[in-house]
DNA sequence: CCAATATCAGTTAAACTGAAATCC
DNA sequence: CGGATTTCAGTTGAACTGATATTG
């Protein structure tokens, strides 16, 4: 068959397969596949800026609640500790945090934003708007505000549960 | 520090840290993580099965479409031949799943369901509702339509695009 | 000879695990 | 000494890449 022939398929060639009903019926299936293209697209515009996600969110985290130690960060984001040092690590070679010992507890080491860190961060959250506009560009604004609240209550109860992390 | 000095995070050491509200402003970000959430829960439950995520997809897939040669079921489901033809192996070796060359071009592998995936697959569905009635919680029914139209509406328009696999 | 299919082997980035070093 | 924090090294499963054999 060389092309096109009549086929199990019930598509042409050319067009986009047909998701399985059984699973663009799940509204946890959407979200997944939805959220797993959002977080990509973004990914392809941190990299441009030798930035990965994870990035991302330490300078957020630093700059909405101020220094923090890397425990705190880790718990903050539930990550693990490990990779929250590597991460740090990054930023603090690109100059967007500093690191210093807590004199209180030498153990401890306080992260701090720079203010490279935080100009950083404004870029950072424009590329984000960007990319959720282009995801979210099929629906009207008082639409995307309505999934804004749903999503609200979901996150927040699965964050409280905190049983797996989210 | 021995426990809840009062301290540079601004809640206790018990409590739920906050998300930034860089991050927990942005519905990308929600998706995100809830889809997250959605599939590790499920991932838990298919696990105790000894099956994967994509092995519940290639049995949607057969099941709600018929017979698929190994390469449409990679373009279907956006997932790399190579990947599918493990998955395949897989389910060949459950009994899910019966694979005959096609006559007409023996290139071609033709998949079929059994009776005993499409039961397997009944399973994994109400699995699946399970896990969604657990993250959606919050909502009540008419939520959880609205917010299925919503997603719907975001998924079919990302699906057509085809630029990140969604 | 070129294109498509399926299969196998190897790579890469991400999330996780464990252990050592330092300090309370 | 027990416990917490940081850091380094290694592991595991997922997504991807490339190479090969077979067939059209």
């Amino acid at each position: 068959m060389e092309k096109g022939t009549p086929g199990s398929l019930g598509e042409g060639a050319d067009a986009t397969p047909l998701t399985p009903p059984s699973l663009a019926g799940l509204s946890t299936y959407l979200l997944s596949k939805i959220g797993k293209a959002a977080r990509g697209r973004l990914a392809e515009r941190l990299a441009t800026r030798g930035l990965r996600l994870w990035h991302m969110a330490v300078l957020a985290a630093l700059v909405d609640f101020g220094p923090h130690a890397q425990r705190e960060l880790a718990e903050r984001l539930a990550v693990h500790a490990s990779d929250v040092a590597k991460v740090v690590e990054d930023l603090a070679a690109a100059g967007y945090v500093e690191r210093t010992r807590d004199p209180a507890d030498r153990r401890r080491v306080t992260v701090t934003v720079t203010d490279a860190g935080r100009a950083a961060l404004a870029e950072l959250d424009a590329a984000a708007r960007e990319v959720q506009d282009e995801i979210l560009a099929p629906l009207a604004e008082e639409e995307r505000a309505q999934l804004a609240g749903l999503l609200r209550r979901v996150y927040t109860r699965l964050h409280q549960e905190g049983v797996t992390p989210v």
